[in-house]
DNA sequence: GCTGTAAATGACAACGTTGTCAAGCTAGCA
DNA sequence: TGCTAGCTTGACAACGTTGTCATTTACAGC
């Protein structure tokens, strides 16, 4: 217990009180006994200030080489005026989903740019984990947050913009809430798809999507009424599956609306498991070569697939890039009015898409 | 400048500096002045210590909810006498790979009952980056480390050993050093999926290898050559191809074997993408139906495929629970000698491999 | 009523760093 | 020579929190 005073580095041979382990790592004030300057000086090498002479800064570096200093950010960026972490949190629907973690992977190699580091975590559609995650990241007082949002309230943001904390919605919009908006062309996304099969001489399109409650899986619904609409197209109901979820409901659903009397002769479904349980009903059913589909979001190796399945592909790293960019613009000290960026989609033929009726 | 003095929360209508926006998250302090406490009391009523009478307790926790009071993990973890940040590094060779946001996502599930979060980031292959990047993981004092290696010497990591931060690495082991590790049974796996040829009476197997400087692709290699050894065939080097990287090289080396004179009849991929190059250029033969294929590592959607491609499964849920779990064995303060996990493959036949020579 | 014990509360220092400011030094100039 | 300006350097306080220890209060046992 009395160990462990002055400026004196420990060594590996010191006795380690037994429980209690003693701190090992060097800090400035060590850095500085071993090369005769002030701790302040040491930090002025180590934050490379100007205004040290270079035979000091050089005795300074030699120094923290030899006891291995490793600077400790924890208390820099609690003493530092702008507080700054140099950490930023990514919050997720799921981070092994290929979509989310394209984006993540987008996010993090802007950031890698600025010497940020990126704390992310899934929320898969959990409400109240979104704000515990939140609260999290808050605590660890990171620098601005990528949110892809499970909840439809975000004004328990308030206190996160008022203690100045940028953010930057993603893939969703926030909801009683303004702020940066990168978002997939949803409506038009879907209109596309309905209208490349309507070209292809399509009238009786089934349409899959993911739980209404999900802003995006909404829209992408809008967007197959108005498309249907607008080609003079009635909506039938009966080819309709809302508020479904997974691989396997969608093949469960697809399953039944193909055994329906006037079945349709095209399938678009709104998500991209949605599009994987579609391909699989009707591969069981033999309709693969008969039944039209295709599918919001891209799926890795659906080309090699006979047919290859037809989608609207999105592009979750231009995504990830846009938001990272305008977060850094903002934690730059941009308080200009919020921006919403729109990321457009891609149609892939990949022969799914063109079966005639 | 004058303002922020004492306990006050600074308002919304204070007005404020131009450039230096000024603090505004509350501090322990003020919910102290609100309370009418000390600072200690409000600490001991955050970190729910006992010893604090009910009525105190509950006055405490009215003032810190007005106030909205976050609290500052940053400090906290300063002051500690643990010095614990409740976060944890994951080193991964590139986030957006499936099996490492697999890995990844296993991680952070289990460190989130810990109330731990992650930050994570990708070395794809670059040696000063995997040095870089754990460095900026020790300025934040992470309370540990699970690593899937870059580098083929870890002597330097003795320094972070020294100070106390846990390791654990998953997938390929250190060089140089003694960590825990949480691998593949590579060797057996390859060996197992080779026999599965040989079982279907294929002699002439071609094998497909990542770079021979990542362990586990030297490893596979090892695996295949030990095995059709074991089984009395000789390895005909011409049916052999190592440092091979992704799809389009895969695709091109395997386009080439299979054009010379006396063609394998059956094929090894010792990775993932290897195994869909290898599977693109069957296809652009036509021969996918003819020529046997077993890829080492599982693909999303390859069930789909006709034929479906046969393979060795790794488990990286599995993998990354259980580097989790000995990564918060260890922070927890388990100091017994490494411990080295294997995680078995699974072979999955889907057609692929069940072609006959 | 007095002592001893336990529980509740607070004052103060400290964690490792950086901002502020003052002191020391050198060079340049009147 | 004296004075100023500019550059280096360091002493000290402070960031927001928790560990230590002292003080106060309540109450049981004699």
């Amino acid at each position: 217990m009395q160990a462990q005073k002055a400026g004196s580095v420990p060594t590996l041979t010191e006795p380690v009180a037994a429980a209690t382990r003693t701190r090992v790592r060097p800090t400035m004030r060590d850095v500085a006994a071993l090369a005769g300057v002030s701790v302040k000086t040491v930090s002025r090498v180590i934050n490379a200030e100007r205004g040290v002479s270079p035979s000091l800064s050089a005795r300074v570096s030699a120094a923290a080489e030899r006891l291995d200093y490793r600077h400790n950010l924890t208390a820099s960026s609690l003493r530092r005026a702008d507080g700054k972490s140099a950490s930023i949190g990514v919050v997720l629907e799921y981070i092994a989903n290929p979509f989310d973690s394209m984006l993540h992977r987008a996010v993090e190699e802007f950031a890698l740019t600025r010497g940020v580091l990126v704390l992310a975590g899934s929320l898969e559609e959990d409400e109240a984990r979104e704000r515990e995650l939140i609260a999290a990241l808050a605590s660890r007082r990171v620098d601005g947050l990528v949110i892809m949002p499970a909840s439809h309230d975000h004004s328990y943001l308030l206190n996160e913009r008022r203690a100045g904390t940028p953010m930057v919605f993603v893939d969703r919009p926030p909801a009683f809430f303004d702020a940066d908006t990168v978002l997939t062309d949803n409506l038009d996304g879907v209109r596309r798809g309905i209208r490349h099969l309507v070209n292809f001489g399509h009238r009786r399109i089934g349409y899959l999507g993911d739980l209404q409650t999900i802003v995006t899986a909404a829209l992408r619904h809008q967007g197959y009424v108005e498309e249907l609409t607008a080609k003079g197209i009635a909506v039938d109901e009966s080819l309709v599956r809302t508020n479904v979820r997974g691989i396997e409901r969608a093949e469960a659903a697809v399953l039944e609306l193909l055994s329906m009397e006037g079945p349709p002769t095209a399938l678009f479904a709104g998500q991209n498991l949605l599009t994987t349980g579609a391909y699989r009903a009707l591969r069981r059913l033999g309709l693969h070569h008969k039944v039209a589909l295709v599918g919001f979001d891209d799926i890795p190796l659906s080309d090699l697939l006979e047919p290859g399945i037809t989608v609207m592909a999105q592009d979750p790293a231009a995504m990830g890039r846009a938001a990272a960019e305008l977060l850094f613009r903002r934690i730059d000290g941009d308080r200009s009015p919020s921006v919403h960026e729109v990321i457009p989609t891609r149609l892939i033929t990949r022969g799914s898409g063109e079966i005639p009726p």
